[in-house]
DNA sequence: CGAAGATATCGACGCTGTGTCGATAGCAGT
DNA sequence: ACTGCTATCGACACAGCGTCGATATCTTCG
């Protein structure tokens, strides 16, 4: 029964001084690489790390932290590729510039597939992570993308109906197959391929004549 | 220390007959109309049918098998109001039936959102449900619609390319968008108007030259 | 009608994973 | 050398899962 109040001879070694923080999100991006979020505990992440699950609690909160910490960590590299479409000055083919992005997009996950289909699956298992993705990530893409419609309506480039819409259902669109395919699959799938078939529903959508002339060729 | 041999005076009292595992699905529905899947607890479950926790495993492997049986039993209703669209005959106008199709399944989403969003939920979290619904269900949809799509070609309806891929990628459209706006959202959108978007977006995809008549309009 | 077997239900156990807490080792500044 | 500071640790309490053996009730059949 007596729990040995205190004991005596705990022999603690400090490990060798370093950024623990960011040594823990490394051996997060190593764990996901091998197995997906769900199959991924503190304890598993930390014994990669030689530090004590303990310690991981002085650095995040949980699980989530890291996965919202990763989740930044890709999010800003995304943006970045895409923004040629949209910020497309009066000079750029709009519909050229669709399947670049596109492209561009899916270079990316295809590089980091399982750490952003992690991120994917996080954001079903805690809330902090759905609301970070939704409210924050998502919603900004929706919003650029939809802006950037409204402007090519302006200048009857166009003729979406409901821009906001649109914007949702063909990014949640992207981010499921490149999930699907270049995320999860074992081999995954060609990017430019997958990039191929997601440009022409974008295509489609928003530029039908153009379609429909390149389908017609 | 001594755990009691046996409790000799176990009073244990037998629930009134009925059909337990019937009883425990209608309970899980009930549970997740209120809470997302990954709230819900095998003893939270459990409570809502008077039942004991360890009665559950009686009936179920683990919570796995409630949402996949959950699953089949929508599955069923969603095939047959989209069945119209995919056995679509000659006389049938296909542009107008595509339109059609979604808006019937986006009334069950709306009815059965958040069943349905919660299933979604748990594929991620559960492989064994991840694999009943890509293996089984979705592939099954998409066989379907490709080889739909495919019998227009021939008649020369469409030209799209990759019938296979360009399936999956509009019913994974689909299905992200209804769980989001039908599933999660509170309140939800009305689905006529969801259903419009993602119609739009399909005959863009399929039908570029009747999407791009309809908005000249 | 009563014994024998089947089965639905139960309480208790052991395990895994989480998050918290108080103790402390080693460093940094005085 | 003294005094914190903080990164790290081991131990704990707790929640949820899945298993097991016991048993109360139902069914069947002699």
């Amino acid at each position: 029964m007596a729990t040995q109040p205190t004991p005596a001879k705990a022999r603690r070694i400090r490990r060798l001084p370093s950024d623990a923080e960011r040594e823990i999100l490394d051996a997060a991006e190593a764990a996901l690489a091998e197995r997906p979020f769900r199959d991924m505990s503190v304890d598993d992440l930390m014994r990669r790390t030689g530090m004590t699950r303990s310690t991981f609690y002085h650095y995040f909160r949980s699980l989530d932290e890291v996965a919202i910490a990763l989740m930044r960590r890709v999010q800003g590299e995304m943006m970045d590729v895409a923004t040629p479409w949209i910020n497309a000055g009066h000079d750029e083919d709009p519909v050229a510039s669709v399947p670049r992005a596109i492209r561009a997009v899916a270079e990316i996950y295809a590089r980091h597939g399982r750490v952003l289909a992690a991120i994917n699956d996080a954001s079903v298992q805690h809330e902090a992570v759905e609301r970070a993705w939704r409210d924050g990530i998502l919603e900004d893409w929706i919003r650029a993308i939809a802006a950037q419609l409204r402007v090519q309506i302006e200048r009857g480039v166009t003729r979406v109906e409901n821009p906001e819409e649109t914007a949702r259902a063909l990014l949640l669109m992207n981010t499921s197959v490149f999930v699907e395919r270049l995320g999860k699959q074992d081999p995954p799938d060609p990017p430019e391929s997958v990039a191929e078939t997601l440009s022409q529903i974008w295509v489609g959508a928003i530029y039908p004549e153009a379609l429909a002339a390149h389908r017609a060729s």
